[in-house]
DNA sequence: TGACAGGATCGAAACGTTTAGATTAGCGTT
DNA sequence: AACGCTAATCTAAACGTTTCGATCCTGTCA
């Protein structure tokens, strides 16, 4: 910029005027500052300008895991919207670990990003601390987190869990595997509750066998079946708490030899793009990823716009039951290869 | 860091020795310093630090979906690598256009990121000058880039056409339709020459009407596969140049009322986790993500550590074929359906 | 004619670091 | 005792902006 004022004759005062719009320049001036920049090919320098504001423009955002399509989905939402906000976003994958989680998050409050969205964060993470430190407005996604006090838009949990329950139970299901996700509190809890009330409503006990955990990795998706399918009496339906994990579901009924849905019915948590165009067409509960993606941008944005006093806002939206072929009626007979 | 200074009672020349480790500093003042910087709470603001060292330890990656597995795959073994090294990463996605690339590319370049990786850029994007403006290292990914010559990492696209078609000749397949990527130039005439060589090598004519163009979204594999099929002599077989567009390619296929792969061979472009649990099981072309994504990093890695002299190098890796149950022999009797 | 308002322009401080060079203190040599 | 050497510390400039307040100019009005 003090090239340009050099060139243009002018103090680098007036070039950030001009260049700002915040006070008015004479024509003259303006012609002259303009052809200085072009021949200089003058770009402003965002670093120096970020220090004296105070502001980067840039926001960050974590998620466990980015292969996963829910995720994914929802990144490119967030993504877009920030773009066209004039944002730049920083992506970090946490892979499901508290460690890492905090380590990313301090890297970007280090980056000193004006906002952070963090998808699934695991209780006990020190995040508390880290956000209450650093200054700067964030938005929760996917799972809320104890002692976290802040905006976060999350899926009604307990209402989706209890929502495909109640259709496997409709089917005629009566004993169904239940594959969750471990290190968490809160939506482990709310889906458990899910599971439970639906099985309770039909009358139906809550065998403890029937309930895995995972670490939401297809690895763990592959025990916790192989686990459900080596029991004595097995179950006649999976629930899977992501995709990943009902990836290794699938792959665990094909190791074993069986089908699905003939011999076993699955469903699982989160739609994703092929699930229509494949055998079997997995019944999943989509949850409403644009609607998340968008909800956690305003959310952010809105305080990034200066509304910072407004109390904590809580979002809660509703999951879609998607019903296709994977989960079959029980009839009279059992699966023929049972 | 003044506040650290006074209250530790030293100049802030020496906090900032002490923090980098750039001089020795006798013990009664470390002491005294780390005891000031526990108290505040101080942490280094690493935009003053990047305006005076000239380096933001970020670099940009932009990539055209980040939808389309194989990006998100290569993004996450990207983004392990450089957060290993201590760098962020800024994510944008151009959808594909031309002017949203350039634009994501200025926003990055303006945010003074140390280095850039771009995956597939179109030809024709200013990329070239805005490449040579602004001083930083750039690693092209995927594509290269008629005009830009810097490192870059690719596919060996003809050979890899060039084996899948083969094998879809080998089954006894004559009528191949093969539906590519739009806006590029040189993958699309490598992948072009592939296809043609295959057909030559056995002797088999090349037919424009088999040849069809989209822009790398599910709807333009389902539409240009809708006039594959409509075709009065209509393929035996499909291959799509990635997987948004295969699945567009198996709608098509499903809408039609027919089958995949009774009715109709499909092979397509980039390999998936689930692809071999779901029916069909698509016979692929895998490109090596896991390499691609580090040899892109360490490509930018190295010259960020300041190997900046050493003339461009261009890596070519090899794609795999993957061969699943997505591709049926033709025998004598034609498909029962047909 | 002189005072004054208002607009255009500028000078300089500030943002929070890093770092070159100056200063100081301590200590062994001659 | 004077000297130089080293290690520790400090002073101050610099990075490239923004912005407050000062200055200058022009024209208007009493």
């Amino acid at each position: 910029m003090l090239h340009v004022a050099e060139a243009a004759r002018v103090s680098v005062a007036t070039v950030s005027a001009l260049i700002n719009g915040t006070a008015t320049v004479s024509p003259e001036l303006s012609a002259r500052i303009e052809q200085a920049i072009r021949d200089i090919g003058y770009k402003r320098n965002a670093i120096a300008r970020s220090l004296k504001m105070g502001t980067t423009r840039t926001i960050g955002l974590t998620v466990p895991h980015i292969t996963n399509p829910f995720f994914t989905a929802v990144v490119s939402v967030i993504q877009q919207a920030f773009d066209r906000a004039g944002y730049a976003v920083m992506l970090c994958c946490t892979d499901e670990d508290l460690n890492t989680q905090d380590d990313q998050i301090r890297l970007l409050l280090d980056r000193m990003v004006d906002g952070l969205i963090v998808a699934r964060v695991g209780d006990g993470a020190i995040l508390e601390r880290i956000v209450a430190d650093a200054n700067v407005p964030v938005v929760l996604m996917d799972r809320l987190c104890e002692g976290v006090d802040t905006d976060a838009v999350v899926l009604d949990n307990q209402r989706a869990v209890f929502d495909v329950i109640s259709y496997l139970i409709d089917l005629g299901h009566r004993r169904i595997g239940y594959i969750t996700g471990t290190s968490d509190i809160s939506p482990m809890h709310d889906r458990m509750t899910g599971y439970c009330e639906a099985l309770q409503a039909a009358g139906l006990p809550v065998a403890e066998e029937l309930v895995r955990s995972g670490n939401f990795h297809e690895i763990d998706g592959y025990n916790a079946t192989m686990q459900l399918l080596s029991l004595h009496d097995r179950p006649s339906a999976i629930f899977s708490a992501n995709n990943p994990m009902v990836i290794g579901t699938m792959k665990a009924i094909r190791d074993i030899g069986l089908s699905c849905p003939e011999d076993i019915s699955v469903a699982c948590f989160d739609d994703f793009p092929w699930s229509d165009v494949f055998q079997p067409q997995l019944t999943t509960v989509a949850q409403p990823v644009q609607a998340i993606g968008e909800q956690a941008a305003n959310l952010l944005l809105d305080r990034l716009a200066g509304n910072r006093d407004t109390p904590p806002r809580k979002l809660v939206l509703k999951g879609r039951l998607m019903i296709r072929n994977s989960c079959r009626p029980l009839g009279a007979v059992q699966s023929v290869s049972a």
